[in-house]
DNA sequence: TGCCAGGCCCTCTTTAGGGCCTT
């Protein structure tokens, strides 16, 4: 079994975000969330959803996501998706890849509609950094390839981003609990390698969990 | 008009700078 999280102890959201840039300190808003539920590491369940800011997106971003002004006019306003994403959440823990940027927006939409969560969030790309320290670079696409995760050849999809990211996360902790010979990692173990220097992460992983097989 | 971020890590560092990663 694996062992989650602080809050909900086996719920786990993989989450990305759509944006119209890289700031909402400057005005960026999000334009989809997709995300995973994990519970004792399975999917159990997924939403996906478009949301309308209120603001036209550039060229760049129609490009980049294939997200365009025409679908964004025809779906539910920010506040709507983001209280129903808020629900969705619950009291779960949170993962993304490159985890600053989603919580940003997370917690800009969130205070746009005075909701809150509860979980932590971990960074499946901090991670994958200390799992992986010789990939030729930490992108996500980059880790599916590496790792011949599951894909569709959707990239910078809401959904389809937080599934590989999924499937990141899980490859991350099979391969640790490979390595490591144990059947337990906690959450907060995964938080905390994340945040350990690249050359100690063998030691750090040993202290919590032994020696590597 | 042109430009615009933020958090983190690494190292030729720590009184800093540059690269990575996300849209």
């Amino acid at each position: 079994m694996i062992e989650y999280g602080n809050t909900n102890a086996d719920t786990v959201i993989v989450v990305d975000f759509e944006t119209t840039g890289m700031s909402p300190d400057h005005g960026d808003r999000a334009i989809e969330v997709g995300a995973v539920k994990l519970e004792e590491g399975e999917v159990v369940d997924r939403f996906q959803c478009l949301m309308n800011p209120g603001i036209r997106i550039n060229g760049f971003i129609e490009d980049f996501t294939g997200i365009t002004n025409a679908m964004l006019k025809q779906a539910p306003p920010c506040e709507e998706v983001m209280d129903e994403f808020t629900d969705f959440i619950g009291d779960g823990n949170l993962v993304a890849h490159n985890a600053s940027f989603d919580r940003r927006f997370l917690d800009a939409e969130c205070c746009r509609i005075s909701r809150n969560y509860k979980g932590d969030f971990a960074c499946s790309m901090l991670t994958a950094r200390r799992v992986y320290p010789d990939a030729p670079n930490h992108k996500l696409g980059t880790l599916v390839e590496l790792n011949c995760l599951p894909n569709d050849g959707t990239f910078h999809r809401a959904l389809a981003d937080a599934e590989m990211t999924t499937h990141l996360w899980l490859g991350m902790l099979n391969d640790i609990r490979r390595g490591y010979r144990i059947e337990s990692i906690s959450f907060s173990l995964m938080q905390a390698l994340s945040r350990v220097s690249k050359t100690a992460a063998p030691g750090f992983l040993s202290r919590w969990t032994g020696p590597p097989s």
